[in-house]
DNA sequence: TTTAAACTTAATTTACAATATAAACTTATT
DNA sequence: AATAAGTTTATATTGTAAATTAAGTTTAAA
């Protein structure tokens, strides 16, 4: 049992480096006497570290504050050419790499279609090579790989568990990459890097407790606690597809009944209408009397869902996200105002209900966050190799 | 905004000084040598920073390893007539206080009834003449005062928002008696006291992830990730009394159908049956109809409702307490055997299921907990007057 | 069996390096 | 001249490595 939560001096400075860096980040413009003012570390550290920032290429000084008397304060800004991070996505049946800002945004992408499932040796071959011929023409400082994809992903050792979505067991993603690529390499699932992301790039802005469901060929959620995604024991918080929201429900996959996933996820959908999702949504337009019942009751059982969620996780927004709520927005239409007709009244005002915000390269972002946030907060990735 | 994470010299002190005798605390005995093996803090700092501890009166030494080749190491442990915490308890119809020391042993206790219903200024001012008689003839060091409470009592500022138990409502608990005892106050509820109480003393050492389920007159959890316990945006994570269980579910008190609360909890189980809890439990002994009817009803929601917890927060352990737990243990028996028929086979083998440890007096434990885990972070409780 | 040298680990002392700060000072603007 | 931003200078605090002292065990010769 080994503790790290020893400051010696470099550690102070490493720690305050990163504490200005990562408040540039957020304030996007500051300067460094509201740096010294919000931090109380002295403006003397200030400068002195602002300097090193500088020298090392990841911030600059840009613009000044305006109006008042006295002497203009010099903004400083995150150097949008000063360091990038390469976020990936996997997906069922494409993979996604694009160079990324300390920013968040997007500088230069490449998508490729590539059979992911059943094939986690060909497609992180794959992967290495798209990545190789990426990075080559490009001479930039890049911090870190960052990947999402689908599963349970054990953190931090980047371990996908179980992938059902690609049939994967027990990939080493990250150490198989790592050692290919050398580079760092931080991979999480779809659910919990979309969260990051809208909370560094998002609508998600300063929202410490944040909660998202996310809902594509299953249903997941993740969450965020004073700002931290949390993981659980075994990497498995948030796993709500398979809570019991009717001990009297129809038989789940697992052998259970009335999980959430049987009334609310595309798979399932499909499967007790035996027609495609794209299908039973134009039929639910028509007002189509089956596909009415379907997606009726899915739109109730999510009301549900939310409102317990909002129960355990009391966060101060809710974020949906994920291909069925991004496809269809049929789904999540009046959905605010029905999940505040079912919930418990104490709690009806304690919450937003968002809709995710970054678009179709949100997984990309995602993938960037993970990199960016371990990147900002200064914790490394060497453990349990 | 104020940003309070900087490290100057005198921090980075603090840090390690409660970092240590945290360590100490937490291991009982424990050696200079193996504090600075742990932390990585050099032997000369964990030298100085014990000899000042020593100074303070929170530790002593005593005894010495054993076995071994070469200079054995004199072993460090708490001072348990260095420093105390009053701990106190507030229930529906008495007031508990203790003196305890800092490794939760309880070395004076005084109980007196009192009617709290209706009475929160009453009840405050009893409890403060009640706390200068017992603190009086005892000359020791006192850290705090620790309240544990029924209710929703909000976090750090120590206002008891709702306590429907008592019948109160935004009484400034902590301001009150911070006034007029002149002592730091930190309060929380029942539920998240005993949590904590259990993680720094009880069954739950070194169980970083863990949730209570907390039933008595209603149905509450705590959680705690990461080692610390956790409050949501509203002081409100972990209600999950109002989860819905079953959409097409009994009609609940707060207007809703299927609430946890209707299927398992002391007060609708007596208001259903019409019968005092005793007497149900007792015909349930007796195999009568009607109340194997209403306790297996109960057991099996319970049983869902772990499995719901286990999925989305995925703690190492699941603590059960409260008045319904702890005085009928018929309500448990089987439970662990149960639970995993329900749960979702991956999570089948993730948790323990343990009950609360610290008996009757687990509320004035938990109390001090409270104060304890401030102490031992070095957080302060001044925010927010 | 005794005993002293060699060895091992614990803990303290000493000399030094890193860092943050306050105070003084310079710069830029009203 | 006044005010605020930012830098320089002198200094105090703290942590560490290396050296030293302390306290025990092992080994082997007497």
């Amino acid at each position: 049992m080994v503790y790290n939560f020893k400051f010696d001096q470099q550690n102070v400075r490493k720690h305050h480096y990163f504490l200005l860096l990562s408040l540039i980040q957020k304030h996007k413009k500051i300067s460094r006497s509201q740096l010294s003012k919000f931090t109380g570390i002295s403006n003397t550290t200030v400068g002195k570290i602002t300097k090193s920032l500088m020298k090392d290429d990841l911030i600059i000084e840009k613009g000044q504050t305006e109006g008042e008397i006295g002497r203009k304060a010099s903004l400083l800004e995150i150097n949008p050419k000063g360091a990038f991070i390469i976020g990936i996505s996997i997906d069922i049946n494409s993979i996604k790499i694009a160079l990324v800002t300390l920013n968040g945004e997007i500088v230069d992408k490449t998508q490729v279609a590539c059979k992911v499932k059943h094939h986690p040796r060909e497609t992180l071959d794959q992967l290495i090579t798209l990545t190789k011929q990426f990075i080559e023409n490009k001479p930039k400082k890049i911090l870190a790989i960052g990947i999402s994809m689908p599963g349970l992903i054990s953190w931090p050792d980047g371990l996908a568990v179980r992938v059902p979505q690609f049939n994967w067991h027990e990939v080493e993603v990250r150490d198989y990459l790592k050692d290919k690529l050398n580079f760092d390499i931080f991979v999480d699932n779809d659910v919990r890097s979309v969260l990051l992301a809208e909370y560094l790039f998002g609508n998600l802005n300063n929202m410490h407790n944040s909660t998202c469901i996310y809902i594509g060929s299953g249903v997941g959620s993740s969450v965020m606690i004073n700002g931290q995604i949390v993981r659980g024991h075994n990497n498995m918080l948030g796993e709500i597809g398979h809570t019991t929201m009717n001990p009297n429900g129809a038989l789940c996959d697992c052998g259970r009944l009335g999980c959430l996933q049987t009334y609310i996820c595309i798979s399932e959908i499909e499967k007790q209408t035996q027609r495609s999702m794209d299908e039973v949504i134009l039929a639910y337009k028509n007002n189509e009397d089956w596909a009415v019942r379907v997606i009726d009751r899915a739109k109730n059982y999510l009301g549900i869902a939310i409102s317990n969620i909002i129960c355990t996780y009391n966060p101060e927004a809710v974020l949906l996200a994920g291909p069925l709520i991004e496809r269809f927005p049929e789904i999540t239409k009046n959905l605010e105002a029905d999940t505040k007709k079912h919930i418990w009244s104490p709690l009806k005002e304690s919450f937003l209900l968002l809709k995710a915000s970054l678009g179709e390269d949100s997984d990309i972002i995602g993938a960037s966050a993970l990199v960016l946030n371990n990147f900002l907060k200064n914790t490394a990735n060497n453990e349990k190799r």
